[in-house]
DNA sequence: ATCCGAAAAATAAATTTTTTATAAATTCAA
DNA sequence: TTGAATTTATAAAAAATTTATTTTTCGGAT
């Protein structure tokens, strides 16, 4: 029972961009390239609309109340206006949230989730550091918006570490705490599960380097 | 020695609420009652702040911004629950944590402490000489704020000196304490450690001269 | 049986430690 | 005071250790 989203964009690749990152996110998407469009395809599948505001042809706000018109859902306005005034007056309308362009894609998949959740608890058990967004309620992870999925010990592991940025966290601690038992000295399991936390972590950031290497001693998220 | 944490919350009732449950569980609290004041107020004494959403006058983004520019402390956000959306925005400012109203007690109190990592030890386990500060726990060193890395013998080797101020450690005992085992007449592997610590300190610190020479005995710290 | 994650093993890479070599400083005796 | 002996300082190398990554194996869950 996929949620299905309305992208309403005249930019081919931004359209194109949203629709991937979208149903990467699980969710169905259907793609218009003006404001007529959007509001001829828009039917009672249509669960959230994710509405550009710089479109040729109609105006915005005649945009939305049409859309309102035909099944009211929550609209997202995508815009890089900063206009203070304008938002007011599409919150008026029915316009229900804003993200400004630029945005990043957790920004908006939160929003979208938000708008769309039946239990906005969840994201209150979410620990962030850097790019990274950990739920320990649902044992989610996150980072760029990009969903990652890793292990219970990998979940563990980075939890652990969220749990204590900028500490140390020395070997002993972290096999006592992830695998309830003292490692033997030449234990090389936890070089692996570091390395690939590290390795699914550069998949959606591979710029930044979140665990370093105390040498010796254990790990620490990077300042 | 106490951590002070700052209260942002207009609702006079809520502020001293937890102003009482902070100072029950050893915090020294200051209490503010708009963001403005609480960007006033902000000092370096305060260790965390916990920020009511919902306030007159500014917003709670720009206030986030305002106070990590002042002290980059961790600030937990209390908000209503129907502000969810607005969460990653926060995340992004750098708001460290959320609770939601209404929030248990015992819930706040854990992640304040887990921001703070209030450890009551964190502190007592580090030990200063002039400009050095070493943390027993962490393993970390920084001369003049410059933190400074070190191999595990290196912090041990300054970890010793700097627990036995003005006595002279005597080579053996040198030996013992961070080799656990007795050194060979012939040994120059302390000289070298010590020449790499000493190296290291020069870097953010050229003019002072940290660890002195014993001939015949060790070493110890310059007076 | 097959799939999946965890652990183990093997290998590669990185870092630290020790050794070696040489220079510099200190002591002490003549 | 001088110079030989001793001790320390430093840099560069070799060796040892620790960590990173890939591959293989193992065992439980479906």
């Amino acid at each position: 029972m996929d949620k299905t989203i309305l992208i309403i964009e005249d930019d081919a690749e931004i359209n194109n961009m949203l629709k991937i990152l979208l149903e990467q996110n699980g969710y169905g998407t259907i793609s218009a390239y003006s404001g007529t469009e959007g509001v001829l395809v828009h039917n009672a599948e249509i669960s959230l609309i994710l509405l550009d505001l710089m479109l040729p042809g109609k105006s915005g706000e005649e945009i939305i109340r049409e859309l309102k018109q035909k099944h009211n859902v929550p609209i997202i306005v995508m815009s890089a206006i900063h206009d203070v005034s304008k938002k007011v007056d599409l919150f008026s309308l029915g316009a229900d949230d804003y993200v400004t362009k630029p945005f990043h894609n957790d920004e908006l998949l939160a929003r979208i989730s938000a708008r769309l959740r039946t239990n906005p608890d969840s994201i209150a058990d979410t620990i962030a550091y850097k790019n990274i967004l950990l739920n320990k309620n649902d044992f989610t992870v996150s980072c760029k918006g990009v969903p990652i999925e890793l292990s219970k010990h990998e979940f563990e592991l980075l939890k652990l570490l969220m749990e204590n940025p900028a500490r140390t966290c020395t070997k002993s601690m972290i096999y006592d705490t992830v695998w309830d038992y003292e490692n033997s000295a030449d234990d090389n399991t936890l070089n692996v599960h570091i390395s690939k936390l590290r390795k699914k972590l550069r998949v959606p950031d591979p710029e930044t380097e979140y665990i370093e290497t105390v040498w010796g001693i254990g790990y620490r998220l990077k300042k």
